[in-house]
DNA sequence: ATATTACCTACTGTCGACAATATATTATTC
DNA sequence: GAATAATATATTGTCGACAGTAGGTAATAT
């Protein structure tokens, strides 16, 4: 794995988000190690501004530090997954809410698209590319809950779910199934009924909860 | 401002948590500059352990980093705060619901008495310690929902709006009604009714935040 | 052969130095 | 005297080096 080697005007992002959406691409495992030497070559940079980017991995809780060891990939337990997901269900309720309330055409119009996506990366057959477009389905609704912070929250909780999904095999045994999923949320959405996208979401994402969860059991086995 | 000098296991965690802690009792003014050879010396240590710290605090939303020109304190806006009590409930909403269906005598306990603590700090007429006691009591019911995660983005939130309003003059105009606005919530937790909870846990976080961007906004003139 | 000890290697934690850039200061012009 | 230009200073970004530690390997004893 050789990382690009032009220098950004902020080295530390650049950094930080290479090694991120690497992460997230499941180019390591989780539990591995990361070899500050090594990585900083590959990067063609000293090691300094890579163990500066490697903190805020760290506090994106995507790796951890263990003094005088090194960085590792964090092992997500399947009991985080369970929090993650209470509290995912607490954010995109508080977003769902809010835009469901207020939802001009065209942003419907937007989400259908959305839709469209995890539909085409299904019927591809892509589990990555699926996973991807469905985030960003979610992340659709959030960003259009117009608050910034929620956003934020979204995606950090979404990184470390996605990097759970990743390096999991059972998980997409069913993709056409896994996109239909999001049928009910589209037609609230469109009936412009909060209660009714209420009691969606929470089944949608409780559905997607276990199946995450027993994908992760099967595979300790 | 001179930092101890001693040196702790992890370098870093000694300093990102004492710098946390200077910030959060308002040491440092919002907008103000941090001169990394300043502080390396205060923390008798070099730039490298420090600036790494400093990413940690940038990842965790109290200082901001403009490339070239060094950490900043982070100023909060008043939108912000908007966005960040939204998620506030959403969370302490999440952990409510959980806590109060199934709270033992002994918790109610622990909870009474930090109402308590509350109540003396608002005697005591210490602000500092008011805000202190405040936050614990809400902290408090995220820690007995028993969700990890959801306690760590509480504090996140917490540290964000404790460090707004360390800076405010106006805010803590009425401790003793600061103090009773938790009463609703105290009783609420005593008959065990989550419903109640929910809808004056609404009250008192809107009441706070409106507070809150009063005084903002009278401080800014 | 296994367990224990001593040694070696690889890696992290930290530092001081240097170049590049931004900011502050002084000089110059209108 | 104010505005601009030139210079000086301060500060960040990055690097390579070195010490100390952890983990692995070889040697020794049982």
């Amino acid at each position: 794995m050789i990382f690009a080697a032009f220098k950004k005007q902020d080295l530390v992002s650049h950094v930080s988000e290479t090694l991120t959406q690497a992460i997230l691409d499941g180019a390591l495992a989780p539990g591995s190690r990361l070899n500050e030497v090594h990585l900083a070559q590959q990067f063609d940079i000293s090691r300094a501004p890579l163990r500066e980017a490697l903190r805020r991995l760290e506090t994106q809780g995507l790796i951890e530090s263990h003094p005088r060891r090194g960085f590792f990939l964090r092992k997500i337990s399947t009991q985080e997954i369970i929090e993650l997901f209470q509290v995912r269900l607490a954010l995109e309720h508080t977003a769902g809410r809010e835009v469901v309330a207020s939802i001009a055409e065209a942003e419907i119009d937007r989400i259908e698209q959305q839709f469209e996506a995890i539909q085409e990366s299904a019927r591809a057959g892509v589990p990555l590319k699926q996973t991807e477009e469905d985030f960003r389905f979610h992340r659709l609704i959030c960003e259009l809950s117009g608050n910034q912070r929620l956003l934020l929250f979204f995606d950090q909780i979404a990184r470390e779910i996605r990097y759970s999904i990743v390096h999991l095999s059972g998980f997409h045994d069913n993709m056409q199934a896994l996109a239909d999923s999001h049928i009910p949320l589209l037609d609230a959405l469109k009936n412009k009924n909060p209660d009714q996208y209420s009691t969606h979401l929470e089944r949608h994402l409780n559905e997607a909860r276990d199946k995450l969860t027993a994908a992760m059991a099967a595979d300790h086995l």
